[in-house]
DNA sequence: GTGAAAGCGCTAACAA
DNA sequence: TTGTTAGCGCTTTCAC
């Protein structure tokens, strides 16, 4: 094929003879290694920029045994996770954490457990130097994957099982959900309900867990399991109203189920904040601000826990957790913030 | 820690010396290859099972030239990217595909052309086999970028340059517009005015291009540009308004400002479609069925033009171009269809 | 049908 | 400071 793009492409071998040296030394140059004289790496340079040289990364990485990538890969449908704007933000955080240290991002969608293997294989394959972990769910067999594939991995939200050597980032979610319910509580509702997420996440766990920190003697039939989708929200705010007509609060363990009970709530013609305060969860700023009235919330910087994910996994890739001392890396768990909007 | 995934992963040496044969043998046995004995076969799969051995991926990219991976590249600012649910839906698309051909979809996020001397070296040092470019805004460089770098490439809408050696999806964008033009005139409107994309984009140009089809003689100031977002829409719609408050049809070129312009109109107490019908472009499920009114609009399969660029680039990765005949393979137009809702 | 051997393009000891 | 020499783990002729 004459096709240009088909000239293979020059390898380091050409260019070190391009150059008029040995394939070490145009090595060194291309790496930036100290102590090679002057006139040499200027004759190296030269040489790349004319043959258009870039490293071939699969034979770089059969011997650096790394790769400059870095899965990211999410126990969530492909259709929640193109729909729920905590992904994206996520996403977002990590990605320029990411590429900021010039690794790769290289998001691993699955559709289910059946995709698994298929993770596994891409794992175990060396593809990438770590793992990223999102939204994980009771049980979830990824992070075994993971670590069976020898990849370090940091975990996006507290995993459900303890293990110090398990890296992960969440907030507060448990604090954020008291100062929640607290908010409630001043602005004298006294009828509080709360609308959870699915409680095989612990995201969902911990809210609820706050939740009744503040309020331990609610009647557990107040507390109704929803899905983080709108939908899920106005469901379990129907049966919510239905079981309690006299309700005046509802803490929401997320803006986007929030934003679902809000809209349920205004059909039936319920006045927000007047005759139920609303709170939500996250302070998704494309859902919050938007909804009517607009929601007030619990602050969590997803984005900038997406980069304090990336920024651990980074560091963990460089300096492998070592046997014999204690993990000199730990998790991190971000504050959460009131944000007082209009509903409630 | 003694953490087992420390120890180094089995090569192919290991799997060939436990079931007693030879790494040639063990190969083929791996990658399905004809012509080794059952009883053989046999042994290396056990090994291959008790080792829980997976290929080096890079070990194999360098001998065979290819990885089973494609980039997606995205010409948009994450932003955009996360948030227009366009975007989504093409990758869920391409996603499914490359998934049910085994092959790994690496996203690659550009925030700028900042960023495109990262991909470059990315495409070139041969991390994946082909790259799927999308969004592109005129004199985009990136197409370039991945010809320079030797990769099957196939582009997300027509480039605004000809050449029968480029491979793209689009939709009859054109043709789409003509049938919302047709459909506002079918419904009495006369006074009808067009928001357009942003114009440095093939995919705006043709959808006015189809608009001026039907209407030649309409007013410049009749059309504005907008920007595919909602706010851009409600904007575009309040200078319409503006310069004509007589109009009775809007056709905008997308779902998403179509909403922007529906927000803007009821805010100022306008009635759709009464006092004005409004025309999207894209049947954004999400959005065109959430509008009030529910939108009309053209749909385009989005996430069949994504399977279709996919399938494309896997043609065109294993069947490489070949300068001598004709090309081969050859870009995909998808038609469109008229979706009547509530708006017009 | 199976194995021996030659690389793929690169980095990293080790010598010089 | 520079070059020589081994591989990294795998596929693939080419003999047997």
């Amino acid at each position: 094929m004459s096709d240009p793009s088909f000239a293979p492409r020059p390898t380091l071998e050409a260019v070190a003879a391009r150059a008029g040296v040995s394939r070490a030394t145009a090595s060194r140059v291309v790496n930036g290694s100290e102590g090679v004289r002057a006139p040499l790496v200027e004759r190296v340079r030269q040489a790349v920029d004319e043959l258009g040289y870039v490293p071939n990364q699969a034979a770089r990485t059969l011997v650096t045994r790394h790769n400059g990538a870095v899965a990211v890969i999410v126990a969530e449908p492909e259709t929640r996770f193109f729909t729920d704007p905590f992904f994206a933000q996520q996403v977002r955080g990590i990605s320029k954490e990411l590429t900021a240290h010039d690794s790769q991002l290289v998001l691993l969608l699955t559709e289910g457990v059946a995709d698994y293997e298929r993770v596994g294989r891409y794992l175990a394959g060396g593809h990438v130097d770590g793992a990223l972990i999102f939204s994980l769910h009771a049980d979830d067999s990824l992070p075994a994957l993971a670590r069976k594939a020898g990849m370090p991995t940091v975990i996006g939200g507290r995993p459900d099982w303890s293990d110090s050597s398990t890296l992960y980032v969440d907030c507060d979610n448990r604090g954020g959900a008291r100062d929640a319910v607290r908010h409630l509580l001043g602005l004298g509702r006294r009828r509080i309900a709360h609308i959870a997420g699915p409680l095989d996440q612990t995201a969902s766990v911990d809210r609820l867990d706050g939740f009744r920190d503040v309020l331990p003697d609610t009647d557990p039939r107040m507390i109704v399991e929803g899905d983080f989708t709108p939908e899920g929200g106005a469901r379990a705010m129907t049966e919510l109203l239905h079981r309690f007509p006299d309700l005046d609060g509802v803490f929401a363990a997320s803006d986007v189920m929030a934003s679902g009970a809000l809209r349920m709530l205004r059909t039936r013609g319920w006045r927000v904040p007047e005759d139920l305060a609303v709170i939500g969860f996250d302070d998704m700023v494309s859902v919050a601000e938007w909804t009517d009235p607009p929601l007030t919330t619990i602050r969590q910087d997803i984005e900038e826990m997406g980069r304090l994910m990336a920024r651990l996994l980074l560091r963990a890739i460089e300096r492998p957790a070592d046997p014999e001392n204690v993990p000199s890396l730990s998790s991190i768990v971000t504050p959460t913030h009131l944000i007082v909007r209009a509903s409630a």
